[in-house]
DNA sequence: AGGAAAATTATACGATCTTATAACAAGAAG
DNA sequence: CTTCTTGTTATAAGATCGTATAATTTTCCT
């Protein structure tokens, strides 16, 4: 791919942009990198080629490689849950509607996208190396398990079943919740998505049937 | 580490083994290399180095290193289905006590301990990008869940509980025990393995009490 | 012993990687 | 219109990587 015919001395142009929008379109163009190739698309020149960059500028705007890969990760954490909680706050207020936009929403096409889970798993793998990393992880984990407690409790007081621990029991729906988007996203004929949301609503009914009494 | 005193032109002694066995020692150095480099650890130098021979040796047992990772990975999973399998053929032979067995085995210091777990994490983020990884996680879960669904068969016919769809069941509870891994193993303190053992006999319950009918 | 087969070492080559540095250009500000 | 700031390009340096090839040593077989 050749510059269209530039002078001998000439040098590209380029546009001069925010240096947040440039942080997000690079952490974008890693996101992009990962899905394509996996482990092996995290290298600043394959990210600096997909954001038609020069590779001198992740080294400007993040410093390290690392840093621009957690920040990705940051990046699809946030969409990721965003997307969930905004299902939720969109349904009737009742918990048990609420419960199922969140079930319903996990299990949407936007999360059972292969190339979704495959990052997913990717930056699982990179967590346990990058304290930065973990940091992220444990903040947005315990985001995530928080509001999976506060589904939970909320029908719990509705319905009047008895839950011995709720965080324990969070912890265990985000569990099976990441399970299944593993087991799918390695081998999608495991089960389909609409299995995936009854499983889900299967542990909800031992739930309810005091099975964590 | 310089070699004791060899003379100038002395080439290194070594000690010839039989391909199986160099095998596995070039497949169990992988899997330390990834232990403590998780990804970055994948290397044919450093595995080599790792293990006490030259690069070469790699080339020549495995042909390209891909082909190594995906032995190192059959070892793995052999030698977790294998010791879980070995703790539920050593239970009292009835249902609930074999059941029992698998989970306390799924939860035994040999599976919560972080090297093993993250080396495993590893492991899931290379399988999509590797069509021979690929396969034989197909079939290793295969084995799994079909071990599982024969544990919940056999106690759902003992106790007389209804369960609709066996192989899914089977599938959500190794969601739920793949999920409390992945969740201990990235923040150790979401929960302790005593812990993790009873959300596990939770949802047995709850498979007792008909959520899954 | 002696010789053949194959495991292993040693080395080289080209590609790719990360990071550092200097030159340049774009946009804003005066 | 000029000047300053800084986002961006361009280039280089050194390390590491994967794989190929040839030389050498071990070991087994006769």
């Amino acid at each position: 791919m050749t510059t269209a015919k530039t002078g001998p001395k000439t040098r590209a142009r380029f546009r001069r942009e925010a240096p947040e929008e440039r942080r997000r379109q690079l952490g974008e163009a890693a996101l992009r990198c990962i899905v394509k190739h996996g482990n092996a698309g995290v290298s600043v020149r394959q990210i600096a080629a997909e954001a038609g960059v020069t590779q001198g500028l992740i080294t400007h705007h993040f410093g390290e490689i690392n840093e621009l890969v957690a920040y990705a990760f940051d990046i699809m954490s946030e969409g990721i849950l965003q997307s969930i909680v905004k299902a939720v706050e969109e349904a009737e207020p009742t918990p048990k509607a609420r419960l199922d936009a969140f079930i319903t929403a996990s299990f949407s096409p936007i999360m059972m996208d292969r190339d979704v889970l495959g990052v997913w798993v990717v930056f699982w793998s990179l967590i346990l190396h990058s304290p930065r990393m973990s940091a992220s992880q444990r903040q947005e984990y315990g985001d995530y398990v928080g509001t999976v407690q506060g589904l939970l409790g909320d029908l719990s007081r509705e319905e009047g079943f008895v839950v011995a621990d709720l965080r324990l029991a969070a912890v265990s729906f985000t569990a099976l919740m990441d399970g299944l988007w593993l087991a799918w996203c390695l081998n999608p004929d495991a089960f389909r998505p609409a299995e995936g949301v009854r499983l889900c609503n299967n542990w909800i009914e031992g739930l309810r049937r005091g099975a964590h009494a």
